[in-house]
DNA sequence: ATTTGTTTTGGCAGCGCTACCATTTTTGAC
DNA sequence: GTCAAAAATGGTAGCGCTGCCAAAACAAAT
């Protein structure tokens, strides 16, 4: 059902351009398509192109895929016929008859949060370059509903499957497991693979981070993160930032948690709400850099120097970070890098691994 | 349909083991794989699980796909069977006989550019609802690149084909044309489309913005934006943008364009170069929230007094302009419903019509 | 019981392509 | 020319599933 917004309370506020066309409105209309309105899908076939050339079609097939041997005169002969019926081969045929796909599935638990279609658009670029074909489906961090998915991804038989992190329920291993696809968990190197893992190691980011701030000395430390059970990844770096802190001597004062995805509002909110019941913290640590910027503007907002009264730490490395006016102190981490390995290794077909990218720690100028 | 194992162990606890290795630094080990590694596909087809539940072919798939109809006994035995076997459809061969792919292809210029991943955001979850999937590729706003992505896709004969704008090759528009499927031009309405479309149009968000600028007095305006001629939305809004100035009386003063893609840093930069060239601007517009923040950064830095002194003017109303100690002047779109809205249009194949849904125009603090 | 109508079932022909193999044509060395 | 080796070609059997259809099983009404 085509559900079109009849009154949308945004659209009052203005009205513009009263000279021609009113286009700040919500309009629709219907366009006259040239294109037959019967949406069938164009059924010319190998066979056709086959009988137009005048060749058998085994030798259109090995033509198109430019495989095996056949003369420059049926090549020309089958680019032509190909040209002029517009021929566009069938690859649910191809990949049935001969059983490889060349679609990689990529099961995510969200497009919001930069880290995934960061990882996407490292991956993508090998994959085409590889003539492969990216499928992706998104899990909402819910195990549920990363099995539902995963299993139907398993039905287009992908050459391989990527998921982030090793935390997934049993059916998605057992699936993956049996699939007989090759499958590439990303961003973590701290759990059992099933196959492939590339990423780095998030425990080791959090020590990281409460090792820096240690350093610094700043000894009266809190946190704001987003929802832990859901984002597993942002669970390990709290772990390990806690940890190290406890064994440093300064053991965490404080922790606010956001309910929700992590954003920049949310740090912002977290930071102010942690801050009304700590006020004598001297650095915060964020799940990630969207909550420590969030945190970093509300430092600008009511004038809280930073670091000199507060500091700030975040996680991620992105480049927002390192144009604020004063660089966020952060860990960059190759997620690109990430998306790229993880389809390299996987389009060659590489043994069973795990490679762990590590990561940089950003001194930046806010802690 | 495969049953989905219940319990989800998926919260193994993590052991944050002791201080072990070192993981900050890049390293890779081998994992002996308990898979084989002879990573031939599970070869459970609908045949055997008919067999092994003494039932015919037809009768497995039409419990499987729930539909026709099938005695009580019959559905449990297949589903058992199916369980026992570990029984993955395959739908490379159900869509080909059934010349049905449920896929949706995706034709983005980028992944960078947050727009993308928004429109993929609420897209993907009415396909989910409604059993598709999406299948997507770069373009990195190159239209040969998109005309070549194009045809990959259309080899998939998926259900629908999603494009950035009508800025299409002759190549590209014949093939889509000739393909029969449904195609969806997203993100501008400032065009001829095709088939559907579903966005808003750039070229009155740009007159908007500059309505808004000369109302509220300024007159010395200038422009930061990225290179106009790939993202050719940006050039509408651009293009509106200085079509308003000029009639007001106060055309653009000085533009800069960055090379390379939008991104926070750019903006800052080309605000740097633009006022060095011009310090008495009294007003920017930058080509996106993300050049627009690198240039409020830049005043913030260089204590450059918002509004008063500079005006800033963004597009897009991303969520991070609502946040920043003064929230960003700009124009706030629906990318997340543009996706929704136009993967509903497919699903229910709607047809053919542009719909725009205009914006909203956030004053915010910045101009 | 018999008839009529309805539900359930299984067989099988493709869907468009590739893999394999057998056949034909070409090439090159004598 | 001849002959063996190599290159080029075409026929055809599936790939795993769904759509169609006829047959079988069951139910309801006489």
């Amino acid at each position: 059902m085509v559900a079109l917004p009849k009154q949308m309370a945004y659209l009052k506020k203005m009205r513009w351009a009263a000279s021609d066309e009113e286009r700040c409105g919500v309009r629709s209309w219907r366009w006259e398509s040239k294109v037959d309105f019967d949406f069938k899908q164009s059924t010319v076939t190998l066979a056709e192109v086959a009988a137009a050339a005048g060749v058998g079609e085994s030798t259109v097939s090995r033509v198109l895929r430019n495989e095996g041997s056949f003369s420059r005169k049926a090549r020309e002969r089958v680019m032509e016929a190909v040209e002029r019926l517009g021929y566009v081969p069938n690859r649910i045929a191809g990949t049935l008859a001969s059983a490889g796909s060349r679609l990689v599935a990529f099961v995510i638990p969200s497009l919001s949060n930069i880290v995934f279609p960061d990882v996407l658009r490292g991956a993508s670029g090998v994959l085409e370059a590889n003539r492969h074909q990216a499928v992706f489906s998104v899990t909402d961090y819910d195990p549920q509903r990363e099995e539902a998915l995963v299993a139907a991804m398993l039905a287009w038989r992908p050459t391989a499957v990527m998921l982030a992190g090793f935390e997934h329920s049993e059916g998605t291993l057992k699936m993956l497991r049996a699939s007989g696809c090759r499958v590439a968990e990303v961003l973590d190197v701290d759990g059992t693979a099933v196959d492939l893992a590339v990423g780095f190691s998030n425990r080791a980011a959090g020590r990281a981070s409460a090792e820096f701030l240690l350093k610094r000395g700043y000894r009266r430390i809190g946190y704001v993160g987003h929802e832990l059970e859901r984002d597993t990844r942002a669970g390990k770096r709290f772990a390990g930032f806690c940890e190290t802190l406890a064994s440093g001597g300064s053991p965490l004062v404080a922790r606010e948690i956001c309910s929700g995805a992590s954003s920049v509002e949310s740090g912002r909110l977290g930071l102010e709400r942690l801050l009304a019941r700590h006020a004598d913290l001297d650095a915060v640590y964020f799940s990630n850099d969207d909550m420590a910027l969030g945190g970093y503007f509300h430092c600008l907002a009511w004038g809280i120097a930073i670091p000199s009264q507060l500091a700030i730490f975040g996680y991620n490395g992105l480049d927002i970070g390192r144009v604020t006016p004063q660089p966020l102190s952060t860990i960059r981490t190759p997620r690109v890098r990430t998306g790229q390995l993880a389809a390299e290794l996987v389009v060659t077909n590489a043994p069973p691994q795990v490679v762990d990218l590590g990561f940089e720690l950003v001194e930046g100028a806010t802690a």
